[in-house]
RNA sequence: GGUCUGGUAGUUCAGUUGGUUAGAAUACAUGCCUGUCACGCAUGGGGUCGCGGGUUCGAGUCCCGUCCAGACCGCCA
């Protein structure tokens, strides 16, 4: 071992013990007579001492020479320090050094390995591997790594069975685009990377493996944000024999279990609300529960009153924002502003402040009477002292714009506090979207969710009002996981890629095995998908998934480290059937 | 595909109305310092102002194009 101890083990207990020890430099302070030296490992920080009299004079002198993040070994004796230092667990001692072995002198970095780096994002991405030996990228991993054991032990408990499915797929036309592996041993063939386990999943059910899970790479071909990477890893499970009412209980424990586990925090059963209901409260199907000001919709009380604006739409709708009257005309104009970006598309906000003494004051004062705005105020739940807020528009549009608005200044009035976790069940999502540009209908799932059983009539006469077995989980206001009850009948399966437009002939092309497996004895099955970088970025207290991924893509899709994706040879281009693409020019 | 913001020292940034030799902090180097721990003090080196073009007597600053980065919209069953 090239070392005795590691760089947070020591204290006053081991004084006079004679150590190795081995790390990188964190810090040099040379005061002349003494030089002081912060070792640095994974465990923490330990502090050396050359000192003049004390310490062999090469010895010494060869202190001078080192530098931020070298390698190095030593051998020493534990001393407790003259001057303690109390905000660092091995504050207490210090390493008297008589041998030093630099075991590799390193460049200076170019940005500084601390817990307040001053490198910038680009620079920390393409020297990943010093911006993870930063204490605090460094305990995000560490972090992940206890909510993926926490997952596997209670999974595993549960009787989950852990499986592999295979990266080498088969594209298909529903859902993300794929990324896609060309094939050299089948010219002009190409395999799809999974979007998800999800067929293979429900084979293992049709096999009988009952309960299956998988900490699993996924990989979608689309555009990135703040908590979206290309290849993103699931927690993947399903269950057979169950309905949804088993997978919700399922996994409710599973989440509660992980915020003891991790976070010693103890949460109430979650609530449940349907897709409609929080389309209409909270204007998205993923709400922030933690904080209120929920919608009131006042098509009723706000519309041919002789305001224009508002009789001609298709939504007027509001919310309150609490102890809102304090903010100035200045700052009302600034959130006016804020919705009329481009990025949110609002035409504007009408305002109602509710005074402490019941009066109102309000951008529409002129159509509007005090009993109308007592009206709004009793639909959006606004107290006295609170402001209205109100956006008229289209139904879908404007819900959209004023859910980033409620979105928007809970998060500038504190009201999404990290170290608080509110999660809840969306449920009974319709099976089917209508989109208008292919003009024909999407799964709002996907294609192996069942519908509910009563509305199955309906799903001849008007598909778009069947509703599904489906259902979301949320945590403070972020999708972390997304299930259903799947089809295992070969009939409503058929039926359903009718639906979606798939020929007879293209569903049995590219499903054809899954509808051959339900022929076989395929039992009852459900589960669900978490999405691991998100729940555990939320239970960090981040929404930025990125660091908590070891080597993440940037928002173009690059590794910037390594510099993928890249151009291939001519050679290797051709040996894979593929044609030579033009050089990059520059 | 689109919108917005940014790109100046190794790094993070400032740079006024277009005007002398482009600054600060930090990092780095050298020296000093009898207990440092964000050590302190002094001195020093360090710049293709992303790239290309244009306007101007004169461009880091204005205009056009382009590249890169970040956030968002579209997209993400």
């Amino acid at each position: 071992m090239l070392r005795s101890h590691h760089c947070g083990a020591l204290n006053e207990n081991h004084s006079n013990q004679e150590v190795t020890l081995a790390g990188w430099v964190q810090k040099v302070r040379n005061k002349g007579f003494i030089v002081w030296t912060d070792l640095r490992d994974r465990y923490g920080i330990t502090q050396l001492i050359f000192d003049e009299e004390r310490t062999p004079k090469t010895v010494f002198k060869k202190s001078l020479d080192l530098g931020r993040e070298d390698v190095i070994q030593i051998k020493g004796k534990v001393i407790e320090r003259e001057s303690k230092n109390s905000n660092m667990a091995t504050g207490g001692i210090e390493i008297l050094v008589k041998e030093l072995t630099v075991l590799n002198a390193a460049k200076t970095p170019p940005f500084t390995i601390e817990n307040q780096t001053d490198g910038g994002d680009e620079l920390r991405m393409q020297y990943r591997y010093l911006d993870l030996r930063r204490a605090p990228i460094r305990d995000n991993l560490v972090f992940r790594h206890k909510v993926t054991m926490a997952v596997r032990n209670f999974l595993s408990q549960a009787d989950f069975i852990d499986v592999e499915t295979p990266y080498l797929i088969k594209s298909t036309p529903e859902g993300a685009r794929d990324f896609v592996v060309p094939s050299r041993m089948n010219s002009g063939q190409f395999y799809a990377l999974p979007q998800s386990p999800q067929t293979f999943k429900q084979l293992l059910m049709v096999a009988g493996f009952d309960k299956y899970f998988q900490i699993v790479k996924c990989f979608r071909d689309e555009d990135l944000r703040a908590d979206r990477q290309p290849e993103f890893t699931q927690i993947d499970c399903e269950m057979t024999f169950v309905e949804q009412e088993d997978v919700l209980k399922q996994f409710e424990a599973m989440i509660k279990h992980l915020l003891i586990e991790i976070k010693d925090v103890k949460l109430d059963d979650f609530p449940r609300m349907t897709y409609s209901e929080a389309i209409q409260r909270y204007g998205n199907d993923k709400p922030d529960i933690r904080f209120g000001m929920t919608f009131g919709e006042l098509n009723a009380l706000a519309q041919n009153k002789g305001f224009n604006v508002f009789d001609s739409q298709e939504l007027v709708v509001g919310i309150a924002v609490p102890g809102g009257i304090s903010m100035t005309r200045k700052e009302i104009d600034a959130w006016i502003e804020w919705v009329k970006r481009p990025q949110i598309g609002s035409k504007g906000l009408v305002w109602v402040k509710c005074n402490e003494d019941g009066s109102y004051k309000s951008s529409v004062d002129k159509f509007f009477n005090a009993e109308d705005l007592a009206q709004w105020a009793k639909a959006t739940g606004a107290q006295a002292g609170d402001l209205i807020f109100v956006m008229a528009g289209a139904k879908h549009s404007t819900r959209t714009q004023l859910s980033a608005l409620r979105m928007e200044i809970g998060e500038q009035m504190g009201l999404r506090k990290a170290d608080e976790f509110a999660a809840l069940w969306v449920t009974d999502f319709p099976l089917l979207e209508w989109d208008e540009q292919t003009q024909r209908y999407h799964a709002m799932h996907h294609p192996f969710t069942s519908p509910k059983k009563e509305d199955l009539e309906l799903l001849d006469s008007d598909p778009s009002k069947v509703m599904a077995n489906a259902y979301d989980l949320v945590l403070n206001g972020n999708e972390i996981g997304g299930g259903s009850i799947r089809i295992h009948d070969t009939t409503l399966q058929e039926k359903m890629f009718g639906l979606l437009g798939f020929s007879e002939k293209e569903a049995q092309e590219q499903f054809g095995f899954l509808m051959d497996a339900f022929q076989y004895g395929a039992p009852p099955h459900g589960g669900i998908a978490l999405g691991l970088d998100r729940l555990v970025a939320i239970l960090g207290g981040s929404e930025t998934i990125r660091d908590f991924i070891a080597f993440p893509k940037n928002n173009s899709g690059r590794d910037v480290m390594i510099d993928a994706p890249a151009s291939l040879e001519t050679a290797q281009l051709e040996e894979l059937y593929l044609k030579s693409l033009p050089k990059d020019p520059s």
